[in-house]
RNA sequence: GGCUCCGUAGCUCAGCUGGAUAGAGCAACUGACUUCUAAUCAGUAGGUCGCAGGUUCGAAUCCUGCCGGAGUCACCA
């Protein structure tokens, strides 16, 4: 198969370096008709597709330097560049736009490369690593849909990433310890019964999860109680500020209560400070309940189809980073207060005065986040370190990179806080009191089934296994999930609506898996009814539906090469549904296997294989799997 | 209140390193299946690109101010 493409391939490189190649014709076109050197970047894009030609130069740039009108300089530098890039076969001018149009085979030629290539689009290895840092949950509670957003991010990224020549280290940094999941703990203590996951039957993240809100109940049980005594009584009148109503009041005084009063809340604490102590039977009870909960997250993981390289957990890092306040403390980029707490002052970075150490000596967050920089780096040795974490934590990361500088550290500019916005329901924000949260298991769920009821309806895949069909749910109803959320730019706040979510027409993943069944199909088919491919030598007059669907390929590396630099997996997703909206005008207009010519027939059954090929990596790119049939 | 981000069609989103008449999808309406799969295609309708200035031959895109929304301003993570 790839030999009898030889015959048409020009050298790869020379195809796509065409637009350099146009780029320099253009200033070199510039120079000798005027007479002087134009020093800025040529804008050279994609001609719309109400005129005629491929791709447009904009001329008024030039009318300074040439001191003609734009359409005259249109004329003369369109002339100028037919005359001398040979792949170039004609041009016209409208207005201050020079349209210019490659030949044919041109295109043909760029396609027949892309057959030769199953990896085109990919860029070789640059010999950069990066590390991307994503999902990062609580062991606390469940996954919900603000995590799959982080998830998909994140994979997606990692992906784009290494197709874009990176070396990809794919690590998550688990919240293990803490009071939240003490607060698991202890509630199962009290009300567990010596229940298990097995036991219930419940999967394990949700079954912490459960014992959470047991104790937030308890808590607040606890805590009206305690309103109506005469203790509380006497703090309210104590404390409260002008204004205040009961409700408001103690709505705000929830923390000092879990603090200083709550029996409960003393219990909790106490066993953080066992597990800090090593008490035995606590860490037992901690790792038994984490380990549960890792159970449950590695079948969310699964269902997602997502893996780590590596993890790290916050019982082993949270004590990280002393050594850096020390460090910091000598370099003088640090100060103490009289009270010892430890401060680095970033206005000179327009940000604030920020604290690294407690006054006990104690880390806080970016103390431990200091630390696990340094590791990572000295372990790993990345070039890039890309953070997924929601835009509410903007200024921690701004003021951990900025601190990296202040040390001198050599890696902190290869830092990155790729920041996405929030998910919000079409009702508003989700909020866990309100039990508006959506759960990601149920979630996957909800997404397959729907994919499984309208798949049954068409009943395209009745005739297969039955394990198969699941599959082919399974990968649908992922494919709308994925594609919602990641169509949308990431620094945008979202709204996710469940039913739309679900949607498998338009502009969906679905829609766009639709499209590479279609093409892949049609080129099996024509494998199986022996179709001469050699035929496709003969035909050399594009259609503009031919045309559209290989310039759109042509693109491909370029966009990957944006979504790479931007981070932002958004591109893929928009560039996937572009072209998968080609090949449907195509499929629409053109006949393929009954084509009235054999050359016809070949030609486009490569395209449609070179569109596969495509539409499989991008979507990859996106964490979607392409069914065979759907 | 300070700082950061967002504001494009009824809804969800593209377009933002300045370039042609601002694009899709959903929802509404109309048309196309004895066909290589109609999860499709074609069409109608829908816009003060938040507002006001400025820069420019040219602004949704850049700058300034304002308005609206979100986030953040913990010795929380």
């Amino acid at each position: 198969m790839s030999s009898r493409n030889d015959i048409f391939a020009k050298n790869f490189n020379t195809i796509m370096k065409i637009l350099n190649v146009l780029e320099a014709a253009v200033k070199e076109g510039v120079k000798a008709l005027y007479h002087e050197t134009f020093d800025k970047s040529i804008t050279l894009s994609q001609t719309r597709k109400e005129f005629e030609g491929d791709y447009t130069v904009v001329v008024f740039p030039f009318t300074k330097i040439a001191k003609k009108k734009p359409e005259q300089i249109g004329e003369e530098l369109g002339q100028y560049l037919v005359d001398r890039v040979d792949e170039l076969s004609s041009f016209n001018v409208v207005k201050g736009f020079l349209n210019l149009k490659f030949h044919d085979s041109f295109w043909i030629d760029f396609l027949h490369s892309v057959l030769k290539d199953e990896q085109f689009g990919k860029f070789p290895s640059n010999g950069q690593k990066v590390m991307v840092e994503f999902a990062s949950p609580n062991t606390n509670k469940p996954l919900h849909l603000g995590h799959i957003r982080n998830i998909l991010l994140g994979w997606s990224t990692a992906k784009i990433l290494e197709a874009a020549g990176y070396d990809v280290v794919k690590t998550q940094i688990v919240n293990d310890r803490g009071i939240a999941i003490c607060k698991s703990m202890l509630a199962w203590q009290q009300f567990g019964k010596g229940t298990t996951p097995e036991s219930t039957q419940v999967k394990g993240d949700h079954f912490v999860g459960h014992y959470y809100v047991k104790f937030e109940q308890a808590f607040q049980n606890e805590y009206r109680t305690w309103q109506q005594s005469e203790q509380g009584k006497k703090i309210f009148t104590e404390k409260k500020k002008d204004g205040d109503d009961e409700v408001i009041f103690f709505n705000s005084y929830k923390n000092n209560y879990f603090n200083e009063y709550s029996s409960i809340g003393k219990a909790a604490k106490a066993m953080l400070i066992n597990w800090e102590e090593n008490d035995t039977s606590t860490r037992n009870l901690w790792q038994q309940m984490n380990q549960w909960v890792y159970d449950g997250f590695e079948t969310t993981y699964k269902k997602l189809g997502v893996h780590f390289d590596s993890a790290l957990y916050e019982s082993d890092t949270y004590l990280l980073g002393k050594n850096i306040i020390d460090d910091g403390i000598a370099a003088r980029k640090f100060y103490k207060k009289e009270d010892g707490s430890i401060w680095i002052d970033l206005e000179n970075h327009k940000l604030d005065k920020k604290l690294v150490l407690r006054s006990d000596g104690t880390s806080v967050y970016i103390t431990q986040d200091l630390g696990t920089a340094d590791m990572r780096y000295n372990e790993v040795g990345f070039d890039k370190m890309i953070y997924v974490v929601g835009n509410e934590q903007d200024y921690h990361f701004a003021a951990l990179f900025a601190t990296l500088k202040e040390l001198g550290r050599s890696y902190a500019d290869g830092l990155y806080h790729l920041s996405y916005g929030m998910v919000n329901l079409p009702e508003g924000r989700m909020k866990s009191r309100e039990g508006t949260v959506v759960d990601a298991d149920d979630l996957i769920a909800d997404v397959i089934n729907e994919a499984k009821k309208n798949t049954q309806a068409i009943g395209s895949i009745a005739d297969m296994p039955k394990e198969e069909q699941e599959n082919i749910f399974r990968q649908i109803g992922l494919a709308a999930l994925k594609f919602f959320i990641l169509k949308v730019n990431p620094v945008k706040n979202m709204v996710f609506n469940p039913k739309e979510s679900v949607d498998l027409q338009g502009q969906t993943g679905p829609y766009v898996q639709y499209s590479y069944v279609r093409a892949n199909g049609v080129y099996q088919k024509g494998i199986q009814e022996g179709v001469d491919f050699e035929e496709a030598l003969n035909y050399m007059n594009l259609q503009s539906q031919e045309k559209d669907l290989i310039a759109q390929i042509f693109v491909f590396p370029s966009i990957l090469e944006e979504a790479a630099k931007s981070y932002d997996p958004a591109n893929i997703a928009n560039y996937c549904y572009d072209l998968a909206k080609l090949l449907h005008k195509f499929w629409h207009d053109v006949q393929i296997l009954n084509a009235n010519e054999k050359g016809a027939t070949a030609f486009r059954l490569l395209l449609c294989k070179a569109v596969a090929q495509i539409l499989a990596q991008a979507l990859d790119l996106l964490g979607i799997e392409v069914p065979k049939r759907m």
